[in-house]
DNA sequence: ACAAGAAGGCACAATTTTGTTACTAGCCAT
DNA sequence: ATGGCTAGTAACAAAATTGTGCCTTCTTGT
């Protein structure tokens, strides 16, 4: 369900311009996966076993159905190269780049939020 | 499962530095309704019911549930008045506020999105 | 001829998240 | 004393997300 229609989400008292874009962007990015896979493909290009590599844990239709999400959502590009064996690389669309800057964001609180939740652990 | 334990999460090429910072505030923020709520309470405190009726499609359940774990996440505070009859009162914390820039990033970003949705509907 | 790497697909299953409907308990005003 | 407001609970159900295990097709190296 990640198709996007205007009127598919509920109003938002933040911005009613067509719907609330904080939960559509949570709904694009949310989720166990994209926001690794889209730090990765923040380096540089990649090919599918390569990615697969790189992230521990996820299995090959996961993988795969993250990418086609992405893709679907216009986050990545899938280009089949012609070389043999035939292998496929993702890499991001200027869409895909533009959320980068918000992922490292999303990582600082992340590393923030951590070192005080460690702290609330030495006081108890 | 929002518990943080520091060796659930595997490792993110990213940052090692204790879990995947990125998908652990995908996970404490991610979700369908955490980035309104954050939002309504960036504007000011709010009682349960106020918020209940900013937010239409929610039920008391699912408010109480988010409100829950966002407590127990450390991104809001309860606070019992004593008027009669008691209300409850929600605040963000620090952490909460911290996080506030992010979500008009992310809104930002939504916005974005959909306009580049449209345009690419009216070339088809 | 055969294994092995590339990029998946398919059927099914478990988990997590979100939702529905009804109910409670304290208090207050009419 | 009845209804309505406060802030919830409880039992149950549906939907969405993520996961498991095994199969496939093409190709290249040995």
């Amino acid at each position: 369900m990640s198709d996007f229609k205007s009127d598919q989400y509920g109003p938002c008292t933040l911005t009613v311009k067509h719907a609330c874009p904080i939960e559509l962007t949570m709904h694009i990015m949310g989720g166990k996966w994209k926001g690794i896979i889209l730090s990765l493909l923040s380096k540089s290009p990649m090919y599918y076993n390569a990615m697969r590599r790189e992230i521990p844990g996820i299995t090959q239709r996961i993988l795969t159905l993250q990418l086609r999400d992405m893709k679907k959502n216009g986050l990545i590009e899938r280009e089949e190269t012609s070389d043999n064996p035939k292998r496929v690389l993702y890499y991001l669309t200027d869409l895909g780049e533009s959320f980068v800057p918000i992922l490292k964001s999303l990582e600082k609180w992340g590393n923030a939020y951590i070192s005080q939740q460690e702290e609330k652990l030495k006081k108890s």
